[in-house]
Parts: C-alpha cells; structure tokens; sequence
DNA sequence: GGTTTGACCCGTT
DNA sequence: CAACGGGCCAAAC
C-alpha cells in the first residue's frame, strides 16, 4: 500500500456503507495519520464531487456536523444524512453510537 | 524547496 | 456551561 493520502483518503469514504458516518479523524486514524484529520478535511475540500465521494458522511468526532460552507449550504448535510437511515439527537447531532462507521473491519 | 493554509480535535480559561 | 487557543500532519502555491 503505497496510494497517496488523498488517495487513502477517497478508498475509505467510498467504503462508508449508507446508514453510518465518520469522524475525520476516523478517517485519518485509518489512513496512517491519527493526528492528521485536518488533512482528511482539506483532502475532501480539494476532491470535488466527481469522485462521487459521501463525504456528507464524514462528520466531527463530536457527531457534529461539518462548517455549512462545506458543502455550499446549510442543512443539507444534515438532509442527506437523514435520508441515509441517520439518526440525529436533539442536540443537532448524529448518533454515534449508532452510527459510528465500524472502519476497523474494512480495513486491509 | 520553504511557506501558508486547511471541511479538525482536545485542553484550558 | 460556553468560548478561545494551540497543536498536529500533509497538500498546494
């Protein structure tokens, strides 16, 4: 396994299945670099959406939601994911505990 | 080849 | 309880 991190990156957000979510640094502890989450997040603002990513399903570590200008509008993340199957508590939050992307059994 | 920034995360005030 | 700052790693200019 040699792919870049971006490429790392763009393998594990395509293997999220429908009904769950991720933690940027979910996705960064995976790609090789715990401590590198920011870097999953400007991986993906610089990935446009022709590589089909759902990244509407990366969200914070907190199960917060990601800054509305990423993905150009407020809520939609959040409209996306409830279409999903994505449970969302009153605090605006998704289910974690439901929801958590169980990526330590994807992983190769 | 060095510098800047970035869709983050956690501890402290 | 809420807000602020700092630190981390890698990609882009």
């Amino acid at each position: 396994m040699k792919e870049s991190f971006p490429k790392t990156i763009y393998a594990l957000v395509g293997k999220i299945p429908a009904g769950k979510v991720a933690t940027y640094g979910q996705l960064a502890l995976l790609a090789g670099s715990p401590r590198a989450s920011r870097i999953v997040g400007a991986v993906l603002a610089k990935v446009p959406q022709e590589k089909l990513l759902p990244c509407h399903r990366v969200i914070y570590a907190t199960g917060a939601l990601c800054p509305p200008h990423a993905f150009g509008h407020s809520a939609i993340q959040r409209q996306m994911l409830e279409q999903e199957g994505i449970t969302f508590l009153p605090d605006g939050r998704v289910c974690l505990k439901k929801h958590l992307w169980d990526g330590s059994n994807t992983a190769e």
